[in-house]
DNA sequence: CTAGGATCCGTATCACGGTACGGAGTCAAG
DNA sequence: CTTGACTCCGTACCGTGATACGGATCCTAG
């Protein structure tokens, strides 16, 4: 299983086909080579483990809450071994994450006094909209 | 201050005019009557501190992840006083938002480890594509 | 009463991350 | 050597959440 088609790698990397193709067109994976045994046809794109291990990379960034655009840079990153740039990018990130979680956070605190409170009593309004005044960033 | 225009409104909720017009469309900000004094033109929309309030529920709900359309939901439940509906909801929310957190978390963990890694050493490549290898979900 | 901003409204456009479609080329099994 | 699945490619379209534009209308200050 070393070398596989686009399908093959779409379905190891748990996306589908056209998303890989999407990719290609952004950058962010590679387009290899057409290749052809016999040398008659134009042949069929082969991919390896390296596009594999680049795929799941891709997805993992992703929901670090890379954009693709961030992700083809840290990769150009990553082959142009730029690490102080590598590393801005990752502070800037890791603040974010970090933003993101807190945000987070006080949404499903407010989310479950609100839950709570409609849980309590059945009648009225249901106090949803009371629950989040206030809580606005 | 109780009786302001869109601008005004928009001011106050910390969002652009067109933003509110783009609310008004999908439903989840309510469409004033047209009000003039004199009662020659047709006037222009009013806006209260219910629409102020109504403004930042959407904007607080949104940061917990609720999109427009759920939201739209949760305002017409609040109105209609539909508890079970909404405790639902909430539920559901609470759930994704439980999901969404660890996901953070977890891409926060392997960006921390991958920038002491980079940081570690300055020879040989940054090491993003490995410390990420084997996160993905 | 006029000049200027604001507002109103429909419609267009954007960014992001995909997803779908259709025709031509390619490959492998029977 | 045909058949049927898969690939390649361009291009169109989707949902979500805005943002921009431009002409008509409206309101208010001077």
């Amino acid at each position: 299983m070393s070398v596989r088609t686009i399908a093959g790698l779409a379905r190891e990397g748990g996306v589908g086909v056209e998303t890989i193709r999407f990719y290609q067109r952004r950058g962010v994976m590679p387009t290899p080579e057409r290749w052809s045994r016999d040398g008659i046809g134009a042949g069929i794109r082969r991919y390896g483990e390296e596009d594999v291990r680049r795929l799941k990379f891709i997805r993992s960034a992703q929901t670090a809450g890379f954009t693709l655009e961030q992700i083809k840079e840290l990769l150009s990153l990553d082959a142009g071994e730029d690490r102080a740039r590598a590393r801005v990018l990752a502070a800037e990130r890791l603040a974010a994450l970090d933003r993101s979680i807190a945000d987070l956070e006080d949404a499903r605190a407010a989310l479950r006094r609100l839950a709570s409170a409609c849980a309590a009593k059945d009648i009225g309004p249901c106090p949803i909209i009371a629950a989040f005044q206030g809580e606005a960033a």
